[in-house]
DNA sequence: CGAGCACTTGATCTATGTCAACGGTAGTGG
DNA sequence: CCACTACCGTTGACATAGATCAAGTGCTCG
């Protein structure tokens, strides 16, 4: 209905576009949001990351229509871009491009390696995006990690229990109950 | 066809730019380049691929230098990027955006799942970046298929050399000896 | 209250990693 | 020309990280 001026929010899970649909390019204020390409028979297929600052749904501009598919990972909020006419020009592009690339060479290092080094680069990545001196992280559910990671959620789920007893990650405690998603974070208990 | 003016050519294994060095951003003509980011001990750590059409180095037009080492995996041609001032517009800058978005994605996709259809996924980008009607690949290394795939070259030999049996890949023979990296390819013998 | 998620945990299987040995080819220097 | 070395690729035997299958808990939502 109105054209969105100001920043939209969106759930954890919820879908933010689909594939093919017209739409604007979106910059990232926070949160994570993830891509998805077409799968088999239209199965979502893991494709891409996206963290504060990152653009997304950029190619829309040039082919009227989007190419991935949008879902909040975690509580987030998205913010039209270009914001001004003038902000589209090279210098913020040249600025988007590089990062693109950055968050892809991420992505690729999040995909190999031995599965514990994996999920806490994961968990790395997500505490850095966060501004907080304090180091906090709100993670996905066990399966998207799992996507993003190329490993099966059962696996994920013992390896993050795994950071909990070990330390490395303290579970946020709500009502006297652990949240699932949600840590205090400290790095400095990685070797053991 | 005339070269295009200044294009530089590198042999397999070559190192095209390193870490940190200064200068230009190019654009891939022919053949296939690897980027690396600097792992554990200065340790080249694969980060993404570039394939004909694809910008490489483009974030030292914004920092000065470069962010990524490039080294040549096939045979390729590299041109100096943008070819003139005019093309560092808009448009071109939102075209390299998109395409590096998808070959991100596409990357993402050669490291997850069954490790067959991993191969198979790297020789069909490979085969495809190849404007040939007739179906032909030059592979990189098996070490540096490895690399891209997250698997071992080991593995990766294992598999080639099936693939080669079942027909699907049909070594080049030059006098009578097999080549070990040009290949005839027959997607069609894939369900086997 | 029941259904559906999201997560955990155990037992077992297997695709791929690891280690090791070997052959071919290209380059290099005498 | 012939060693000699350095890669690159192949192949076998064996080990294991992680996948797979399965069962059960507790939350949330309607």
């Amino acid at each position: 209905m109105s054209q969105p001026r100001h920043a939209l929010s969106f759930r954890p899970g919820t879908p933010i576009y689909g594939i093919g649909v017209p739409g604007l390019a979106w910059r990232v204020e926070r949160g994570s949001v993830r891509l998805d390409g077409n799968g088999t028979p239209g199965e979502a297929r893991f494709a891409s990351l996206a963290l504060p600052g990152d653009i997304i749904g950029s190619e829309a501009m040039l082919f009227g229509t989007y190419a991935f598919a949008a879902s909040a990972l975690t509580e987030c909020e998205l913010s039209p871009w270009p914001e001004g006419a003038a902000s589209a020009r090279s210098g913020s592009l040249l600025r988007s491009l590089a990062t693109a690339q950055r968050r892809a060479a991420d992505l690729v290092a999040l995909r190999g390696g031995e599965a514990v080094r994996r999920v806490i680069g994961l968990i790395r990545i997500m505490a850095n995006s966060n501004d907080d001196a304090a180091q906090h992280v709100v993670l996905p559910t066990r399966q998207d990690i799992a996507d993003i990671t190329a490993l099966r959620l059962e696996t994920v789920s013992r390896i993050i229990k795994r950071l909990e007893r070990d330390g490395m990650l303290q579970p946020v405690r709500i009502d006297g109950v652990h949240a699932t998603r949600s840590f205090a974070v400290d790095f400095g208990r990685l070797a053991v």
